[in-house]
DNA sequence: GGAAGCCGTGTAATCGATTCCACAAGGAGG
DNA sequence: CCTCCTTGTGGAATCGATTACACGGCTTCC
């Protein structure tokens, strides 16, 4: 493959003209120019990127961090992230950490040794000596929707207590007075904040959350089943689960039918985090839909703020409830063509 | 950060010595050994990726260039290729091309440039100049369940043929005789591929493929959708709706129920590439599943295999029919509960 | 007409690793 | 005791770019 040195032969000019040349460094003749751009043309050369980022110590590469891209919630993340890092030119490195703290090191490690401009994260957990050590070295890292407490680094996230209070009107509305959640980890934070949000909505209607009402998930489809199965056994099971991300939720859509069970007659359902799918699954199902792709651009620009010298500003935008039928009777029948 | 130069002087022998030692060359002194580890220690030492790869021309990174991540197909099919390139020591770059010929070609010059040692594709369109100027110009490369004809690059992908026999014996068993499909782009080898063998399993039962059962789709749910609607609107509409992949499906589900039509009743649905959610949909719909972990890591090691010089295999694995209730009646009615 | 400044260009140092080659020390063998 | 090999080590070239510095040639101004 050409190299710049090749270049500089073709076209009759030093190293350092070829460079001046594609760097478009004003103190170049016309002359020049030309005939490097022509020599660039006729040998197809293309900078080598490896050699540019060792001399800028920059490589216009950001990490991504996730925990789970099958999940669709991550996958869309990674897609906005993606795009909009293209459009500020730079390229993503995505990491899957599968919820495992010791992949997420690895991919941390892994993405440092590269020497990535800056680090997407979002955490599942309290925050490795690695990644702390990292932020205290000064890379320039940004947390999307999950970060690490008691840690400077921006967070890009949404807030879902609002719609979480919707959730709760709306089931309270129809009746429901026995809520159950399906929790996430509780070294995430999303996994504790949405637990107390749900919590504290409940005592606006002077309704309890009873311990035996929290079931503890992982944020995977098959923990989503087994605690549901847990509530079902209860002597006295709720009327509604709220699972705190989709794939748990799906799994509680399983657990429910495969003991013949319908929802919402039976067991009433609602998730954290919308997906496309949920308008096609029997029944609808409701749920808080994040504004995704505008945290993941969010994020980016964010990190590329940090990255280029500019102060990042962490940012929170609302999540809001979409209602469909698996809570029980549609609010809003005119919408519905007759069953 | 610390250098290689920092780890000699901690270490008193010279950057040569430190080298060998991390690359655990044989002629060190156990003592050398020691201490330069002790440094690597007190510094938190890192070598410096790019610097090796620039001084190697290796950088143990492969790229992944698909058409649709959001896609759940490509979803897991990127998560079994990141796994797989994780454990041979690999790390994998994606691009997003979005069934946009340009944006392929921009990851893939992007991917060059930044001297990858491997390229794994999906490729949206028959093959750009630069994409065929890479393999000629020796870039290690691998197609992944779609190809290009007369490429001479290995393809790792599944064969659909048998599981499309099934599925029109599945239909034909049900009484179905007017069956149409939505295809895929005809640049892709999967679009025409997936024509070709349903076309074919139908002439085994006698049956014909009129060019107005032929739906022109781009593998995007919009477009499945539209599809539909126009089957609809005929004097004759089909009884079946075959769609090529999975999101054409879910638009030909929602542009049924946006007629107040049901399926199967008034039209029977099926898809290529089945997904989980295939299950929790109303119907659970009748799908075509591709093995695609198992492409996914076929695919890596055939890529890998060419890297380090060991011949790289062509796979083709088997797709399979997996029978839901999407085409009517369900041919084993007593696994069911009672409607 | 000479000093000062600008413009375009080339030489060479540099980034952080790997690796070829030379060389010193020490043991083996004649 | 001298040669020859082996073993461990260091010096320096190298990968392909960027960029500080120097320098030659011109213009400009006093």
């Amino acid at each position: 493959m050409a190299s710049i040195k090749d270049v500089a032969a073709e076209a009759g000019v030093s190293v350092a003209t070829v460079s001046r040349v594609l760097n478009d460094h004003p103190s170049v003749s016309a002359d020049a120019r030309t005939r490097v751009l022509a020599a660039v043309e006729t040998l197809g050369y293309r900078p080598n990127a490896v050699a540019r980022s060792l001399r800028t110590d920059q490589t216009h590469t950001l990490g991504l961090v996730i925990s789970d891209v099958l999940n669709p919630y991550f996958g869309e993340l990674a897609r906005s992230v993606e795009e909009e890092a293209r459009a500020l030119g730079y390229s993503v490195i995505i990491g899957n950490a599968d919820e495992r703290p010791d992949l997420q090191d690895h991919h941390v490690r892994n993405l440092l040794d590269r020497r990535i401009d800056g680090l997407l994260v979002s955490p599942t957990d309290g925050g490795s000596p690695l990644m702390l050590d990292a932020v205290r070295a000064g890379t320039p890292m940004v947390f999307v929707d999950r970060w690490i407490p008691g840690v400077a680094v921006p967070v890009v996230r949404a807030d879902g207590r609002a719609a979480v209070r919707d959730l709760v009107a709306h089931l309270h509305g129809l009746g429901h007075r026995r809520l159950a959640i399906i929790a996430g980890p509780a070294a995430t934070t999303t996994g504790q904040e949405r637990v107390a949000a749900f919590r504290e909505a409940l005592q606006a209607y002077g309704l309890e959350l009873p311990e035996a009402y929290i079931g503890q998930g992982d944020f995977q489809a098959e923990s989503g089943r087994r605690v549901t199965e847990g509530f079902l056994d209860l002597p006295e099971p709720p009327e509604v689960v709220f699972a705190a991300d989709n794939l748990m939720a799906l799994g509680a859509l399983d657990a429910v039918r495969a003991r013949g069970l319908r929802v919402p007659e039976d067991l009433a359902l609602a998730a954290f985090d919308d997906i496309p799918w949920f308008v096609h699954t029997d029944p609808p199902i409701t749920a808080i839909a994040q504004p995704t792709g505008d945290l993941g651009r969010a994020a980016v620009r964010a990190l590329v703020d940090r990255i280029e010298g500019r102060p990042p500003e962490s940012v929170t935008l609302p999540a809001r409830l979409v209602v469909r039928r698996s809570c029980g009777e549609n609010p809003n029948p005119v919408q519905r063509s007759t069953s």
